[in-house]
DNA sequence: TCCGATTTGAACGTATACAATGTTAACCGG
DNA sequence: CCGGTTAACATTGTATACGTTCAAATCGGA
């Protein structure tokens, strides 16, 4: 979970970082074994930093522990991957409802200046693109969670959203799906500055529940609705 | 987090629940430096899996820490027991609505006669009895978890509640109180019973509050109200 | 040929030693 | 007497060595 932890640069940070990247950009396939010894070998390090970054990301999600045994990138079934996203829906729909009442003029514009961004190139769904509206989409939402003032739900939050496969989504859009996505946007930051804590938590419930249907299709209802 | 770990008996794992049960019992005092050596001497092991442990009481919120600095144990503000209280919220009301859904005969029937037991002593609020509920508390809710078959939200669940300033709550109850939480649980088991959704989720949601109400008094609005 | 016990080795778990860093307190200069 | 600098100490950060455990491969027997 990474709560209140202040990490430099010391090589167990830096260890987890490239771990953490690794697995994100698929380096390390999913379910893959990873030994102390070999990571310690191509970070340059003993077993010891290692060790302790390995355990970092047990706790954070990405890795899987298994005692006396090993460490495995973690592996998402279709059926975590919807029990994500519905958390994700329940939680980020509420930072978006908090964000309208507590969101501060400075913000709402520096929102809409990023949004401004991301549109720059329109629909163009090229790899590079879409990677470029990734980060700034993080950056998006990032921001939103800032205006929420609720620092232990955006901490949770990110707990779900860091997770290797909801970064994978933008790869499956297609034109008119980002189209969507820029068109909850804006509508958000409408929301946002008329205060409206209910329509942007409708319009937040919606851009998610869009982005799991692009990433799991039809099988979308796994349980009941919330919100 | 503690996601997908199986920790056996291992040396770090008795350093883990030795640390987190000093913390919940108060021995070691909020805001109190906890140094590796200390600890490792205290427990008749060397500094490593202590390290071990630290760190992982870092990541489930149980400790604070600085880097080469040391480790404190986590000191809570009034704003961040209301944060963790709202997310509860949000959280746990979800999981009765999940239950409600999913729940089968028997674990309803297990529900009814766990809080059979709870309330065998009536409302006595003497030191012993309220221990004695706070354990079974804890085990309906665990129950109610299991029954709404959403691994993940119980699991980003306990990160709240297992929280020391959570564990407080009973201590705190008066015999008035006590027979609501008693009144909140049994109906709920109405509501699960009767499979409907958005009663079992306002039945918790009532329940939360009230604890809110008891932990922090009136100051209880912290932001916008939720779900 | 197949099953199971044994063996062997690779990886983790822990201990200890040393290096690096932050903190504290003493000392010096103003 | 006070503030700043420096040096010593305490504590964390990392490396290495050894013990332990699990898993897979091999060998023997049915």
């Amino acid at each position: 979970m990474q709560v209140a932890i202040e990490k430099s640069s010391s090589s167990a940070a830096q260890a987890c970082a490239h771990i953490k990247d690794k697995v994100m950009t698929g380096a390390y396939a999913s379910g893959m074994r990873l030994t102390e010894e070999q990571l310690a070998n191509e970070l340059g390090t003993s077993r010891t930093p290692v060790r302790e970054a390995m355990r970092q990301l047990v706790a954070e999600g990405f890795l899987y522990f298994k005692p006396n045994s090993g460490t495995f990138v973690k592996a998402w079934t279709d059926a975590e991957v919807r029990e994500i996203f519905d958390l994700r829906l329940l939680l980020e729909s509420e930072v978006a409802a908090e964000a309208a009442v507590h969101i501060e003029p400075a913000q709402l514009r520096e929102l809409a200046a990023l949004q401004g961004d991301i549109e720059s190139r329109g629909c163009d769904i090229s790899k590079a693109n879409l990677a470029r509206i990734s980060v700034l989409n993080r950056r998006f939402h990032a921001l939103l969670g800032a205006a929420s003032r609720n620092t232990r739900l955006v901490t949770q939050l990110a707990n779900c959203i860091e997770v290797p496969i909801v970064q994978k989504t933008f790869r499956q859009y297609d034109p008119q799906q980002l189209a969507r996505s820029f068109h909850h946007h804006r509508e958000l930051l409408d929301a946002l500055a008329s205060k409206d804590r209910e329509w942007a938590k409708c319009v937040m419930s919606c851009h998610i529940r869009s982005a799991k249907f692009v990433l799991l299709g039809q099988s979308n209802s796994s349980q009941g609705d919330s919100t």
